[in-house]
DNA sequence: CGGCTTTGCCTAAACAGTTTAGGAAAAAAA
DNA sequence: TTTTTTTCCTAAACTGTTTAGGCAAAGCCG
């Protein structure tokens, strides 16, 4: 029997496509070795757990996702960035539905800080930079982007949006153009 | 031994509680089982398979939000309305978190069309009467909503705003004014 | 190359959750 | 009371997780 040199990198990996093929929720340590054309045990060597090979697929994702966000915001500023951005998350979403549902496993807060969701917050705060939010607001709108990106992208992915008029692209649009319009508007903290 | 009269419906409120209690992931037929003093096999008698029990679960989570909106929107209007809006689901996601969770289990089409979620869509377009909107816009402010509130509750509840300043309390209040501020200014449809 | 260590994958088995089949007794209907 | 239905049970098959221990391939050293 040759062997295949796996190690939990090479699995995380097969699992990132493993979960886009049927899911983030059914991968499995099973699934995961057939996959591999190995028996189920053999994964126990380079994994603790399956919860700890899905924390793996989650950090890969995380990294690949922040990758391409850095890379889609280079030379662009303003609402240039802000489309870019906001499309890099739905496009990834569209076409890695299980990355991205992974990306959206709870970490404990050591794993979490280690990962590259602080790059993320950091992509958002470069966005905003073309808008002059002063700080607290500059914080909130991190949020609502995360909020709206993820919000959208996930009800989308869900399907909530399909099968009605006007569809969902049109939605995204508008609602791209509206937080510009709300960003370029200033703070809005009067009541 | 003496009967409990389980039913389908006592299964999803049992279940609801006990997903607030230890996370929607981890409602097992086993644990509800045990819950109710009841061996596991008993419960099939009620249920098709534990998805079953988590769709009702779903179904039930869904129509007590549905309640809890309709009942928070009587006799408000405009940014009132708004925000009685918006504060229903992130509470509900807050003091329900299992129950919340349950109602972003993906449906299949037909019972998706049969449960509470049309009608919260309805809500939605309940309060958006309240700003002059023209039909498409109006439907991409119902997703716009939608987006906001799941993406919103969904990251608080992640544990993504904890531990840094402002507390999230200031972003969410500052992200439902945004939002009334948008809709007030009317569509941005112009790039 | 031949022997030593390390490592990767194996078989085997224990454990937990799901699901079905068939039985006994409580509750309801006659 | 007798009959029927319903509710819960025991038992067992099946899938996925995880650990223990073994054998042989790969890597290292003379």
């Amino acid at each position: 029997m040759p062997r295949l040199g796996l190690n939990p990198h090479r699995l995380a990996l097969g699992g990132a496509e493993l979960a886009d093929e049927v899911g983030f929720e059914q991968v499995t340590a099973s699934a995961l070795a057939q996959r591999f054309g190995v028996k189920v045990a053999s994964l126990y060597s380079h994994i603790r757990s399956t919860h700890e090979l899905k924390v793996r697929i989650a950090l890969f994702a995380l990294d690949e996702l922040a990758d391409r966000a850095a890379e889609a915001l280079a030379g662009r500023a303003g609402k240039d960035a802000l489309f870019a951005l906001g499309n890099v998350y739905r496009d990834y979403a569209r076409e890695h539905p299980g990355r991205y549902a992974a990306t959206h496993l709870r970490l404990d807060p050591q794993t979490a800080a280690a990962s590259a969701g602080p790059r993320h917050a950091q992509l958002a705060r470069a966005v905003l930079r073309g808008y002059q939010l002063d700080e607290p607001a500059q914080t909130h709108a991190v949020r609502l982007l995360g909020g709206v990106f993820h919000g959208f992208a996930s009800l989308e992915l869900g399907g909530a949006f399909s099968h009605s008029t006007p569809d969902s692209e049109q939605s995204w649009t508008w609602t791209l153009n509206a937080l510009d319009a709300l960003l370029s508007a200033g703070p809005p903290d009067a009541g």
